[in-house]
DNA sequence: TTTTTTCACGCAATCGTTGCCGGGAACGTT
DNA sequence: AACGTTCCCGGCAACGATTGCGTGAAAAAA
């Protein structure tokens, strides 16, 4: 690919390069017949500065890397259009990989990614991740960082996330509100800060109802839905198996679905079912299921403004803030109708 | 962020520029105590090459880009993640973009990804997109592009797409032997190559068996699912309503069987029911869909494989190959019961 | 006419890296 | 002793663009 540079525009026009680059970022001290002669020409000759030796030159690329256990997943791929969209108009680009939920990769990917001297990193962190050393040693020298959803305590960054909190707490209460009393929990690896606070939703909400809290109604497994089948028939065959479900993830609402009619158990009537979960599906499903949906692209927008913020802003100190933005709750028929 | 360089490591070891660089690449002509030297500090202080100035002095940027209408989208994300082993296998980096079904968009972005310097061009036309004149430019100019999936017949580049027409009349076939007899198809927009294709499976199974092809039970719609009501509607008001759907794509299928269910038209003892999808909650779909899956991952590896082959020998003369790769027929209960 | 000012532009350095050329030292060959 | 090789390494230029500084000439002021 030969594309033209501002040599051959000097070139073509006997000017020196200065004179063009400076005619064309409309510096004072080019006369307007000469910026005209060269604007006409590149315009002419379709002329693009070249972003790689703007790169170099000024230690930028005006890239975001964005980093997320994968894109093939509903929530995530919306955060990735949220934060697309406010990039593209601040003139970002985003270069989007992949830790497929394992932390040795995501320790090469955060590395290839400040290799390629991206400006910034947007990162959910892989479900493997327990520790943040990859990442606390970017953020101590100063590296422009923003995590969002799957967060880490232990990183004083800035942290966007959904109210995991609130939407269980109603996801529970709408099922008890249903005339649920033996409501089950199934969550992902524990250690994840979404995992966390989801669960402890769950839990105010039985206190707040005077429910009791019951760990034997508790479970957490991988992030694969093959996996979901043990879990749901060990409960199902307690003496008192659960009358409600209440899903942590997107698979995991789907696979729960799947155990649970393998099992033969009827949704509602048997077991009431509410997921968390961002699918477009939800309501195709037979039960329709009912869900707590999370602002996922507004998350993603949210993101980008402040790792934009923070990369133009040069000033140090990171306000190291946590956003939580509000869930919705959509009742369908998986959660039952209203108790008599 | 201050990343070390090797003119840092020259000073540190007096040594010039020329001598560090040779010394990392193992150069011959340098001795095996400032190898070792060398080496040794730039382990230490953790050096890694700057790929924009590698980009610039080369002229490639060892980044692919890669453009899809929409990410959120299981086929596209899979295509996505076999195109990501690929690359990163050997050493490409990937930059994804979204067209988001628009041309002008379209358009924009294919500039932005070659102003970027991408190697190379991945692209899923958008489906406005009629004239191909945007990368007919750049692939005169020896530009190296890949299509897949929704291909345009008009460039004469590499395509890598699934056998649409085999999976459709597969698709077809497998309704014609569960007992059908009225067909509908329902199909995106047809200037499209995949839907074309598609079509003329679904007709020449209908041929093929003897049946005639009656062009009122064929709609194209939109790609957008909230479109599919009235279509639906239409074929159902026929005087002898469709015994039987085959969508296109996987919203379609999503899609109609919600208009369906909101008819109250059962699934499928009334009408049959058979999608072109890749989406992974179709078992868990009441009832179960049946698809035609497409090797999502598979048509990424290959385009991925001939990009890069294409960008790394030099030579002109693009094989402009077209590659087919197999469907499957994935029978589940929405397409009935074996007919008696 | 001479001096000063203004205008319009060129030179060269810079970013990090590598290719090409050249050159000094040590050694071997006549 | 003179010359050729070989081994190691440094200097310069270049990739494309920006920018501080310098400079020539014309216009304005003296």
């Amino acid at each position: 690919m030969d594309s033209i540079t501002i040599k051959d525009i000097g070139r073509a026009l006997n000017l020196s390069t200065s004179t063009v680059s400076r005619a064309l970022r409309g510096s004072y001290e080019i006369s307007a017949e000469t910026k005209r002669l060269v604007v006409e020409y590149a315009e002419r000759m379709n002329y693009r500065p070249n972003p790689i030796a703007l790169s170099l030159k000024e230690n930028r690329s005006r890239v975001l890397g964005v980093i997320v256990p994968q894109i093939a997943n509903t929530f995530f791929s919306q955060a990735i259009n949220g934060i697309e969209a406010v990039a593209y108009s601040r003139g970002y680009h985003v270069i989007i990989m992949q830790s497929h939920e394992n932390y040795e990769r995501e320790v090469i990917t955060v590395q290839q990614a400040v290799d390629r001297k991206v400006d910034g990193l947007l990162i959910s962190l892989s479900s493997e991740t327990h520790e943040v050393a990859h990442l606390q040693t970017l953020h101590q020298k100063n590296f422009p960082i923003v995590l969002f959803d799957r967060v880490s305590n232990e990183l004083d960054t800035p942290k966007i996330v959904a109210d995991n909190f609130g939407g269980a707490f109603a996801a529970t209460e709408h099922l008890i509100q249903r005339g649920r009393r033996r409501i089950a929990h199934i969550g992902i690896p524990i250690y994840m800060s979404i995992s966390q606070e989801r669960l402890a939703g769950y839990r105010a909400a039985l206190e707040h109802y005077g429910l009791p809290y019951d760990e034997t109604l508790v479970r957490h497994v991988g992030l694969g839905e093959h996996e979901m089948a043990p879990p749901v028939a060990d409960l199902m065959a307690q003496a008192t198996p659960p009358d409600a479900f209440f899903t942590a993830s997107d698979r995991l609402a789907l696979g729960c679905m799947a155990a649970l009619r393998a099992q033969g158990v009827s949704i509602p009537e048997q077991v009431a079912l509410i997921g968390f979960t961002n699918t477009t599906v939800a309501n195709l499903l037979a039960p329709a299921l009912s869900t707590v949906e999370q602002p996922a692209q507004g998350i993603g927008q949210l993101a980008a403004e402040l790792l934009i913020e923070r990369i133009e802003r040069k000033q140090q100190a990171p306000p190291a803030s946590t956003h939580k933005l509000p869930t919705r709750l959509f009742i369908r028929e998986s959660s039952g109708p209203v108790s008599a």
